[in-house]
RNA sequence: GUGGCCGUAGCUCAAUCGGUUAGAGCACCGGAUUGUGGUUCCGGGGGUUGCGGGUUCAAUUCCCGUCGGUCACCCCA
């Protein structure tokens, strides 16, 4: 084969389509639940779009070029700059707090690895206009929510939360000069993943005296808000922002996802945007990347878009979700599905009342299907025929008797049995004249 | 962009120390059988061993390059 998809790039073969609209339609259907509506943009957008904020380096990594009118464009990497775009074009306009949602494709330039290709489906969900730490309660939830939709229990996942502010305050009451905050932010974000003296070296290196060094290496084990009021509780700011953290929990308790939540100073975020709450989910497990990531970002939309609201919101993408629930067994229900109905003629059936049937059956938004070669139709064994449509995924076979009387039959174990043997005449039955009434029983009998 | 490991049917794998027409299961196609289907049986198609070069009488096997995959670093929307 000389033609392969292009590196980091999936061919959807109708299984793992499923699997992808499995997650997609979650994605939209526990979403709107919380009353947001979608949007979408274009995937093709001006470099500059992302240049601007994230400077010249970001280039390296987007799937960029000049097309026929000598503009320079780039695939959209991220959703954020969009969304921010249309956002401030109408600031004025929509009512707040604007509740969006969007599920793009989007495409980096960077050698794939596990749980990231070169291109992949995102759900952004994002919340513009509101400040109160209930707003940020209302997010994660959300992302919660998405993951007992799909089939995710508490012994699956559970969120990794922090707070900008509360980090921040801690720094500050450290004595650490604000200029050293992302460095420390850098060594934080990589506690657990790097051994103990690399990021005691790194610390040191960014000037840190040895006893604060020890304080923001201990920031990992404090994973209650208790635990850190009894270190840090002097600091009138630590707790205003600790008493905010309180009460997102208490949100969160009463919206029935508290016990996903876990407070984790080590989450970070990137090194830029972020100001407030910010969390990840990862699963129990430890085995994979994180499955989304989110927080407030209030001044964002000031730098991007010219307005200045606050902000939040969160993302989440296809590959490392597919991955967890393909490795915990959500995934194994999940195929693409064939017809409703399959249609298998008698001897005595004609050929055109065969098509007339499906025609009929069609108009009533049943898919239809049955052996596409006249020949066969007519002389294939209906047995034979039968095992094609097993074989083809369809629920139902119906199977003609005589040349215009057929009965519904079952052929996959969710396709409910009728109560008795179901006997339709079609004899009546005209493509250019449907007869409901004579679908009916028919249609009942589908569950329709 | 840097480094490690790996490339044999659509998929999962086999092929002695380098040795003759590269095999199997699943999948696919055809047929038989099963009192109208999930079983079973028979048969069939499908591989330039990723690609290119080298060593050798002989390369799936050894060497180099390249492309692809994978993992880590970098980065993380």
């Amino acid at each position: 084969m000389s033609h392969k998809a292009l590196p980091g790039f999936r061919d959807f073969y109708p299984a793992e389509y499923a699997v992808r609209a499995h997650i997609t339609d979650t994605w939209r259907r526990v979403v709107r639940r919380f009353g947001f509506m979608e949007y979408d943009g274009p995937p093709l957008e001006p470099l500059e779009l992302y240049t601007q904020k994230s400077g010249e380096e970001i280039v390296g990594q987007l799937y960029n070029f000049e097309d026929k009118g000598g503009r320079a464009v780039a695939l959209r990497p991220e959703m954020t700059p969009t969304f921010a775009r249309m956002v401030a074009a109408r600031a004025q306009a929509l009512r707040k707090p604007v509740r969006w949602f969007a599920v793009p494709q989007l495409f980096r330039y960077e050698r794939q690895q596990k749980g990231r290709l070169r291109e992949h489906f995102q759900l952004n969900v994002d919340i513009v206009g509101e400040t109160d730490v209930l707003a940020d309660a209302e997010l994660l939830s959300i992302a919660i929510d998405i993951c007992r939709a799909l089939g995710l229990t508490r012994a699956d996942f559970f969120a990794r939360v922090s707070d900008r502010r509360l980090l921040n305050a801690l720094l500050a009451h450290l004595q650490i000069d604000e200029a050293k905050w992302p460095a420390v932010y850098a060594v934080l974000d990589k506690l657990e993943r790097q051994p103990r003296e690399v990021s005691l070296d790194k610390l040191r290196e960014a000037g840190l005296s040895d006893a604060t060094c020890d304080a923001v290496l201990g920031f990992g084990a404090l994973q209650t808000v208790d635990a850190i009021r009894a270190v840090y509780g002097a600091s009138a700011e630590v707790s205003a922002h600790l008493d905010t953290f309180a009460e997102y929990a208490a949100h969160l308790d009463a919206l029935g996802v508290g016990e996903y939540l876990r407070l984790d100073l080590t989450i970070v975020r990137g090194l830029a945007y972020y100001t407030g709450i910010v969390f990840e989910l990862f699963d129990a497990q430890g085995e994979f990347r994180a499955i989304c990531g989110g927080g407030r970002y209030d001044r964002l939309l000031l730098g991007l878009g010219g307005v200045d609201l606050p902000a939040l919101g969160f993302g989440m993408g296809d590959v490392v979700l597919g991955e967890l629930l393909k490795a915990r067994g959500k995934l194994e229900a999940v195929a693409a599905e064939g017809a409703d109905v399959w249609l298998v003629p008698h001897e005595g059936t004609p050929v055109p009342h065969v098509l007339t049937v499906a025609s009929c059956l069609r108009g009533a938004d049943v898919s239809v299907e049955y052996v596409l070669n006249a020949e066969k139709l007519r002389t294939r064994k209906s047995g034979a025929q039968l095992k094609d449509a097993q074989k083809a995924g369809a629920r139902y076979a119906l199977v003609f008797r005589e040349s215009h009387t057929a009965e519904l039959v079952p052929l996959i174990e969710s396709a409910l049995a009728p109560a008795d043997r179901l006997l339709v005449d079609t004899s009546g039955w005209r493509a250019d004249a449907p007869d409901a009434a004579a679908l009916a029983p028919l249609l009942t009998a589908l569950g329709r």
